[in-house]
DNA sequence: ACGTGAACCTGCCGGC
DNA sequence: TGCCGGCAGGTTCACG
């Protein structure tokens, strides 16, 4: 379900729930997938944040006999956040306010209860790239970067050189930018154009609350659902005509991913 | 130091 | 109708 804009999307619509409100319990029945979740009793939650595809919370000892602990919660495929529990309810998490619930139908998302800051058990967040939307990601290091790289699209989706890209939204800033998912070494055009084009596509994403897909999974707590499906121009457009060129959309297989482009418009260097 | 591929899970959809 | 293969928004680990 989740890259950047609906795990932006869903922090939006937990905080108000969550912020300044005291974790009674944590339950599950998978210690292995959520771990250390009992950390979190009786901690207050002095503020939920986000870094790339990961929500993280600060979580505060009222008493302040022990020392600050911090929630991660990744969403993998399938995970999501709802005010009713369901058939794939996998943890209800009770404030002193009331509960929410999170569904899981894969599996693939983790919860942890660590030190704060101490990611050693999640190597992608420990090596997390610069937010997509914030002042860090500058142009000249990402171009310096791309000059050297492998295929860009697993390039984007290892979480290196931009946190949050998913195979979703890369298909998509690539189709913006006109390159070819599999290209290496961008040249200074093609790299200043993604830089801009993920930028654009994230906002533009977050602002249409994320994507949902004809599967429904993603939906926002309220059972929303987002709209930037509707704007897609590659991703799941196959057989449909480019936006821009009218050249029919293919579907390829990379890096094990279903991969989305224009022929036309984003053809490979060498 | 890469890049690739399998593993982890369940559900849904299309084809036969 | 029913079974089976293929595919799905991600991360991690084991190889070569």
């Amino acid at each position: 379900m989740p890259e950047l804009p609906e795990v932006e999307t869903t922090r939006r619509k937990l905080e108000p729930l969550l912020l300044g409100r005291t974790i009674v319990r944590i339950e599950h029945d998978a210690p292995d997938k959520y771990r250390d979740t009992h950390r979190a009793h009786g901690r207050v939650v002095r503020d939920l944040t986000r870094r790339g595809k990961y929500i993280l919370a600060r979580l505060q000892d009222p008493d302040g006999h022990e020392d600050d602990a911090e929630l991660i919660v990744h969403l993998g495929m399938t995970g999501g956040f709802r005010y009713e529990p369901g058939p794939h309810t996998r943890v209800t998490l009770h404030t002193d306010e009331g509960a929410i619930y999170y569904q899981d139908a894969r599996k693939f998302g983790k919860w942890a209860v660590v030190d704060p800051g101490a990611y050693a058990s999640m190597p992608t967040l420990a090596g997390m790239g610069p937010e997509p939307l914030g002042d860090d990601f500058a142009v000249d290091a990402f171009v310096r970067a791309a000059a050297t790289c492998g295929p860009v699209k697993p390039w984007l989706l290892s979480q290196v050189p931009v946190a949050g890209v998913g195979n979703i939204y890369a298909d998509e800033s690539l189709w913006r930018a006109r390159i070819h998912p599999a290209q290496r070494r961008l040249t200074l055009d093609e790299a200043t154009r993604l830089h801009a084009a993920i930028r654009e596509v994230m906002a533009e994403a977050v602002q249409a609350g994320g994507s949902t897909l004809s599967d429904g999974t993603y939906a926002q707590p309220d059972g929303l659902s987002g709209l930037f499906q509707q704007q897609h121009n590659a991703y799941a457009r196959d057989g449909e005509p480019c936006a821009r060129c009218g050249t029919t959309i293919t579907k390829s297989v990379l890096a094990q991913r279903g991969t989305h482009h224009c022929p036309a418009c984003q053809v490979r260097r060498d």
